[in-house]
DNA sequence: TTTGCGAATGATAATCATTATCATTCGCAA
DNA sequence: TTGCGAATGATAATGATTATCATTCGCAAA
């Protein structure tokens, strides 16, 4: 479960919208979750709390470190709770699932490549897109 | 340089919108243009082109294969002139400066984890972000 | 070379995601 | 319990991109 002593300890005061928020991506089904999807799933479980509440607090919530954010294609970021170990990402381009992966050889041809032009890296995102080619994904598009 | 020919083959009409677009990208110093940049480059140029028709004509020459459209952090996307030969990016988070590379390791690692996990690979994208260290980097931030 | 039609263009309105504004409300320490 | 500054929420504003639609253009047929 969460506690307030989490957004404490980010330096954030704990306030009813912020947990409802925490909550939500710790009990959601979907890791990934745009500020669309955020807002609605607070409203269907009769949460009300504003769109602009749920941007900034997404936000805070981003430089906190408590989530980290991705640029998927298609305009929309979306969030998922910062589990401390990094990780990339294979979006089925058929159903939109996301799953992650993490390559340790990948990880360190980065930084040879970074290092090699003489650039510290500071962070770096990698999106596989691909289809599912079996029945394996099971995940259905995510219907509005 | 570019023929009208380039457009045909591709099935798009040859026009003088799409050619001064395609022009612009390979005359253009910095091979990463926003829609914006397209636009006021045009102008800049003497050029007039609708804003519009840049956006459009963008699509249309990403569709065709002519360019390759990328999703930086930040909302807007950038294109590029299709090489043919897929590369990766680094992205200097001090000047914004783009600079390419390819890996045959990472991209076949990226293979790999995706076939083991059922998925047959459709694209990636891989932006490494970050600093650069020394005074190497010679690119300013592009002023507006 | 002129003609005609469907595609292309451009000015602008509309849309989508996100951020800014600002009056009201809330968390929390005294 | 009280008070103040931070947080919230309704809404306006912004930035990027797409849709609309009347006008114009490319190009092939005559």
């Amino acid at each position: 479960m969460h506690q307030p002593e989490h957004l404490k300890n980010v330096g954030l005061k704990s306030t009813v919208p912020r947990l409802k928020v925490l909550s939500l991506f710790e009990s959601a089904q979907e890791r990934h979750l745009s500020a669309e999807d955020v807002y609605k799933l607070l409203l269907a479980s009769g949460d009300d709390v504003g769109l602009a509440t749920v941007y900034r607090v997404l936000t805070q919530f981003e430089q906190a470190g408590l989530l980290v954010r991705h640029y998927f294609e298609g305009g929309k970021s979306v969030f998922e709770l910062n589990q401390g170990k990094h990780h990339d990402h294979i979006v089925c381009l058929q159903c939109g699932h996301v799953e992650e992966f993490y390559d340790a050889t990948i990880e360190s041809r980065q930084e040879k490549v970074a290092s090699d032009r003489g650039f510290a890296v500071h962070d770096h995102s990698l999106y596989i897109y691909a289809d599912c080619t079996k029945a394996k994904c099971p995940h259905k598009a995510k219907a509005d």
